[in-house]
RNA sequence: GGCGCAUUCGUCUAGUGGUUAGGACACGGCCCUCUCAAGGCCGGUGCACGGGUUCGAUCCCCGUAUGCGCUGCCA
């Protein structure tokens, strides 16, 4: 559709992807679908000692967990690899050479740097407009170093050529290469070679507004990833961050974002990361989801804290989670929810038990547990019929029924359905617990 | 220090030279209800400050403050 839009995702691996970087993938990710373009993925591995292998996969899970799909890179391939820097050694000194050969270049102790011209350089960005930087005083704006003396790049230098190698039609990165972004441009025109788009898209503080570093929690993509969100939530959230479809929507899908994304309606101002809606907007996802991906997702937030399901009935562990169906936000709140139904070793809620554990209710507990063990058929419509049954004998509404039988049965004055969860976990069960309740109080 | 960018509820955002400044998260109250969640209704909080320009500025200009970024032989 528009093979002229080449944009890239330039990460170094540092062992994990930053929330800030996968934020950044998926602007150049988004911007790209859009227009039918190529978004292409390369390893910024200019860094020799780090451990790129292990490294760089976490960028591929990353990004394949957001379903960011790159169309030339690491396991990809293209035209215009390969895709390490660490990789293009070749090119890089071509291009030094170009550059001393124009006289462009100078020796210090050892390095090359790069003599700017010392003038004024305008930078036309999509997000920030026009920008005239000063570069004309070699005081604050020091000539670059482009090559240390044991032959290793420095990352503007190789960062510039990988761009006008690759052609690149889009830089999209984070506001933080802004000021950088003239001194790239005096290098393009060094190397007689046409400067990209730049779009410098706003950066993601923490909730306070400091800067988001590595130790900060929630700044690794990992968090989500391992903490029950599901991908479509962090995209969509991620996407809310500094872009907007200008209408009142929050919740989009991601289709429909790449339908609507336009890098002028990306806004100039610094976004905090507020966990609370992002764990809001994965409950508007988690509520819609049933059946195969819903059990699957929901075994291994249970597996983590280790509950294993897999020793349980494949109907009882299903029919079990499906009591659980839009109950929750993230499914790291699951355990909590429902463990019950694969554990008996649970304590019980203490504040429920000075509320629900009263010496008025223990015999109405008596009689709802001798109610229970009276039936024949124990579903959810017999198990409510009962129920209601016992508390008018009693002359007492359902409360004082519902609250101790599900702490009893629970240990939570929370979780599913009573009479459902009840019917679920079976007679045996059920009374067996009412009867260790019984006698655990008195 | 120098340079750059930013500044609308606590947070994410919409918005306009004349609006009751809109939505969402979070928060409080009520309703519904077997709990929770969801849903419904109601509520409060915001245009950083000071000068201009203008009949009129949240919106345009200048300054101040604050925040963030860059200023590396990090990326």
């Amino acid at each position: 559709m528009n093979p002229g839009i080449r944009v890239r995702f330039a990460p170094s691996p540092t062992g994990y992807l930053h929330i800030g970087g996968a934020r950044t993938a998926l602007f150049n990710w988004l911007f790209a679908r859009h227009h039918g373009g190529t978004f292409i993925l390369r390893v910024e591995d200019t860094d020799k000692s780090r451990n790129t292998e292990e490294a760089a996969a976490a960028i591929y899970d990353g990004l394949r967990w957001l379903g960011l799909d790159w169309d030339e890179g690491p396991h990809r391939g293209g035209d215009f690899g390969p895709y390490f820097q660490s990789e293009r050694d070749e090119i890089y000194e071509r291009h030094l050479q170009k550059l001393k050969d124009a006289g462009r270049t100078f020796e210090d102790n050892g390095a090359v740097r790069f003599r700017s011209p010392r003038e004024h350089v305008v930078v036309e960005d999509i997000v920030c407009g026009s920008i005239d930087f000063d570069l004309t005083n070699p005081e604050t704006h020091p000539d670059m170093t482009i090559r240390r003396p044991d032959g290793s790049w420095i990352f503007h230098f190789v960062n510039v050529i990988d761009d006008i190698e690759m052609k690149i039609s889009h830089v999209i990165r984070g506001e933080d290469h802004l000021s950088n972004t003239p001194k790239h441009i005096e290098l393009y025109r060094a190397l007689a070679a046409e400067p990209p788009q730049f779009a410098h898209i706003p950066l993601i503080l923490n909730k306070d507004g400091s800067k988001m570093s590595k130790r900060d929690v929630g700044a690794s993509l990992n968090t989500y990833m391992d903490g029950g969100f599901l991908p479509e939530a962090v995209d969509n959230y991620l996407a809310l961050l500094g872009w907007s479809p200008k209408d009142d929507r929050e919740k989009l899908a991601l289709d429909e974002i790449v339908r609507l994304f336009e890098l002028d309606k990306v806004n100039r101002k610094n976004a905090s990361f507020d966990l609370e809606k992002c764990i809001w907007l994965n409950g508007e996802y988690a509520r819609d989801l049933r059946g195969d991906r819903f059990h699957k997702l929901a075994e291994e937030a249970l597996a983590r804290p280790g509950i294993d399901t897999s020793k349980f009935p494949q109907t009882y562990v299903r029919a079990a989670l499906d009591t659980c169906v839009a109950k929750f936000r993230i499914f790291s709140e699951l355990p909590a929810y429902c463990g019950f139904y694969f554990r008996d070793d649970f304590s019980y809620n203490p504040e429920a038990v000075a509320k629900q554990f009263t010496p008025e209710n223990m015999p109405r507990l008596q009689a709802i547990r001798d109610a229970f063990a009276a039936l024949e058929a124990f579903d959810a419509s017999a198990l409510e019929a009962t129920l209601k049954a016992t508390a008018a004998q009693l002359g007492i509404k359902a409360g004082p029924l519902v609250h101790p039988t599900r702490l009893a049965v629970t240990g939570s004055s929370t979780g599913p359905s009573l009479y459902h969860l009840l019917e679920i976990l079976g007679k045996e069960k059920v009374i067996m617990r009412i009867d260790r309740a019984l006698a655990t109080i008195s």
